[in-house]
DNA sequence: CACTGTGAATGCATTCACAGCG
DNA sequence: CGCTGTGAATGCATTCACAGTG
């Protein structure tokens, strides 16, 4: 879910036949890349790349031949041009990516606060709440704007990214707003399945499904 | 067909060859159950599950069937009956797990509040942080101890689930001292692959790798 | 050599399709 | 009938294994 994670997701049109895993580990492999850059190393091999990523080499191989012929027989993966074409690939190099929270309660404090998401280039420009009490409020130099504004903000702050951390009875109807004014893709916290539009891209994190996971396993093992 | 009763026992006694997928599908299963039993329904058919949850109707029968017969044919499976054997199965059915916060920082701290937890059993006992000024401070209802003390406080509240929110830099010695003192089931939030013994189960949840992957589709689609 | 890139083989997960039951 | 439970078929993802390359 990993795993799964993983998964809760639909059919869009795949990018010309990607498996939708290898552009999760697309991510991996770059960070792994950039530590290997600060260490000043220049070449790297799919199986050293794939020791430190808990992978085989086959699959590194694999999934970096999706997307063209980065390496060089004998010697590896040159790591700087390597990262920076895979950055390129992720569409995270060069440019920002504009995000929206709907939902200003702890746990959406927490991401507007999160650092790795600046890191990478992604950057809440807006953040709207229901509750009256958080309207108007600055969180991390956001001012919380009613969620009646949330349509004109998307087009006014040219979002592209929605992010839901509202309650499970909002989050549809939030989840439409974002998809009326034009955002095409939406990472979901509320534990519900929403529906949208095959144009538009849905992830869903749960973090309730993380821990019964666990769970389950863990009263499989005791049992015996 | 109960001929064939040998053969799904046979399966059940053995944890192994249940899909990983199906696990975390379980979780999703009760949750609509429940809805449906808030609502008064008896019975619900796979194909009705299917819609609500976005999946196919052979999906929902398939996943079942790897736990036991739970159907009725003709009538489908009844509501409250299969929430209460699927709850036992997921090991959340009248226990409480107890779980450990490594980490209180802004995500550290949303975890702990997090609602969904409660809800379905799992109870934060500990909390910890290495930073002086934290450690002292109540954070819902829990003192926050230094690290140090994390071993000790393992065995003495029986914590059987560990979560790491802590800075990638912490990460694999906290979650070292997580395996040491016992715990066989752990959440990372950091974004950093651990290194476990394989008894420890491992989740990890990486926020910016969901942003990632919505951008690389968003990136894909604009070009075209 | 040491390594990549990739057909072919394998292993899982999902879906089809239908026998069998209430 | 309507529906489950499940072999068989299909579809993906991963791994094997090796020809090909600098």
């Amino acid at each position: 879910m990993s795993r799964n994670n993983h998964r809760a997701n639909h059919r869009l049109s795949k990018s010309r036949g990607i498996p939708e895993a290898c552009v999760g580990r697309l991510s991996l492999y770059v960070r792994e890349l950039a530590r290997l850059g600060a260490r000043r190393i220049g070449f790297v091999s799919s199986r050293r790349l794939a020791e430190q990523l808990g992978l085989t080499d086959a699959q590194v191989r694999r999934d970096l031949s999706y997307f063209g012929q980065f390496g060089t027989s004998g010697r590896g993966y040159e790591v700087q041009r390597l990262q920076e074409r895979l950055n390129g690939i992720l569409g995270v190099s060069g440019r920002t990516w504009h995000a929206a929270l709907a939902g200003v309660g702890n746990l959406g404090s927490a991401l507007l606060a999160y650092r790795g998401f600046q890191e990478r280039g992604f950057m809440f420009r807006v953040a709207v709440d229901t509750d009256a009490q958080k309207v108007g409020r600055t969180v991390r130099g956001l001012v919380v704007a009613p969620v009646e504004q949330l349509p004109d903000l998307i087009r006014r702050h040219h979002i592209q990214i929605g992010v839901l951390a509202v309650p499970v009875e909002a989050a549809q109807a939030v989840c439409e707003q974002f998809v009326h004014a034009g955002v095409r893709a939406i990472v979901n916290f509320a534990p519900v399945r929403l529906e949208v539009p095959p144009s538009v891209r849905l992830r869903a994190v749960d973090l309730a499904i993380e821990l019964e996971t666990l769970a389950f396993y863990l009263a499989r093992s005791h049992a015996h």
